[in-house]
DNA sequence: CAGTGGTCTAGACCACACT
DNA sequence: GTGTGGTCTAGACCACTGC
């Protein structure tokens, strides 16, 4: 394809980004070709044209689709898999995310033991306390989204390792997307929780915000990790998204940190 | 440069790497050439041939230096700057990252206030409490790579937003680097510290791991920040490397959570 | 073997910043 | 205008995977 045809694509019409497209410039919505590809890939994920651990299209596949050059589908697919949201398998092609398989499990846990195992790996043993519908308070309804009394499901659960009781969660989801959870699903599930939103319902979470402070553990909590009431524990709340920075979970979780530590590195 | 042509260089001689050289999976040893650029413009770096803040050549000289394409140059430079050791901008140039700018000030620094403005700023006051020589303990010297009894640094400090007193710190530094660094040093400073070290001492802090549990405060802990003996914390360590992974700074900080939070993202 | 992602090159042109 | 990084293309060949 000479460089000076403009590029055409199957699905909506592109614009700008082409160094040589004469369109460039013409208004301050410029924005480069492989972002606009990175978008068309992002619906494409979104709309669910791909499941989570499913192969994509090879990238020269995803050029002719689009009507560009290889190199511009690599940097789009390159933008994403260094987002979390794909992953590349030299020699074997390129897959959706996913929470299900053993190297990415538990991502989104930074809770591990002080001594011990650098690797990481789950929880010993989890127990569901409760899951149950309910009118979404004013708070979670505005982190959600959500209007205050829309439907959501709280869900409480104990997360134990090598027999001790280490992190309480409570966690609500919006009620739509998760219409027909119960804690019978919850309860028989192994595996992360992440992935079996994915199987069963479609929402991928993709990233994450946590907010911590370290409070005195009230006397429901104390309990139910086996300490004493106000003790110090590490308070977590998380709001975790789906494509398109939409909020589908928050989590409230207090946990334990007398052998284990929150990890977090810098750069 | 014709694509038969092996690359060479002025420094050491690459090897591997090129699409077309034919020492390509001579050994298990190989590694993209961009990679070796990579390692390359590092030891520049971190041989101090450019300080932080200076605008290092341009790709096309960076090229004809190391006989590659500006596309391999690029490649290197571009996983430099997503480190976060190198910065490019447009139009001007790419530049060693420091601590100093404004946009890039407290970069590690996670405790926001709760409410408040989104952009985090720094710390209103900071007053050093201690600022002396000692012979590293065990823990310290082990964590810094050093020998027990090798002369460290040990600096407390606390910060304080908003008049009220927030952080208390106690980092120990590597004598040998730090040769010189004395309390009026740091208490005449204005701005991060890690700019001081980069401006007075040629170390440039690249990443960190932080350790993050809840504690009751100590009594000295208490004290210091204004609140009751034993209410909970958060007692934050960090270790933190130059260059190669080298560690250079390890620090043990308590953190008030009542008005502000440890903020993390995840993805 | 064929198919996938990964590396490297060369050249053209665009966007941005300074002079 | 000149020089910088940024985008896009086209083509060659390498490395890895699985048939």
């Amino acid at each position: 394809m000479p460089a000076q045809t403009p590029p055409l694509s199957d699905t909506p019409q592109l614009v700008g980004g082409d160094a040589s497209n004469p369109w460039t410039g013409l208004g301050p919505s410029f924005s480069p070709l492989y972002q606009q590809i990175k978008g068309l890939i992002l619906r494409s994920l979104q709309a669910g044209e791909w499941k989570a651990g499913d192969m994509i299209p090879s990238e020269l596949e995803l050029a002719a689709r689009f009507r560009v050059s290889q190199g511009t589908v690599r940097k789009a697919i390159d933008e994403l898999a260094t987002d979390n949201l794909l992953v590349r398998r030299q020699g074997k092609g390129t897959f959706v995310a996913t929470h299900a398989e053993q190297h990415t499990q538990y991502r989104f846990l930074r809770l591990v033991p002080d001594h011990n195992n650098p690797d990481q790996q789950g929880p010993a043993s989890r127990r569901i306390i409760e899951c149950k519908r309910l009118r979404a308070p004013a708070d979670v309804a505005r982190q959600l989204q959500l209007r205050t009394g829309d439907p959501v499901l709280e869900v409480r659960r104990v997360l134990a390792f090598a027999d001790t009781p280490t992190i309480l969660e409570e966690l609500w989801l919006p009620g739509g997307p998760f219409k027909g959870l119960t804690q019978d699903t919850l309860a028989q599930d192994q595996g992360p929780m992440y992935a079996l939103f994915e199987a069963q319902f479609g929402v991928r979470m993709v990233r994450a915000e946590e907010k911590i402070k370290a409070v005195a553990a009230p006397q429901e909590v104390a309990d139910l990790l086996a300490l004493p009431s106000g003790e110090p524990v590490l308070m977590v709340e998380r709001l975790a998204y789906t494509y398109n920075d939409v909020p589908m979970e928050l989590r409230r979780a207090h946990y334990r940190t007398d052998s284990h530590h929150y990890r977090n590195d810098l750069s």
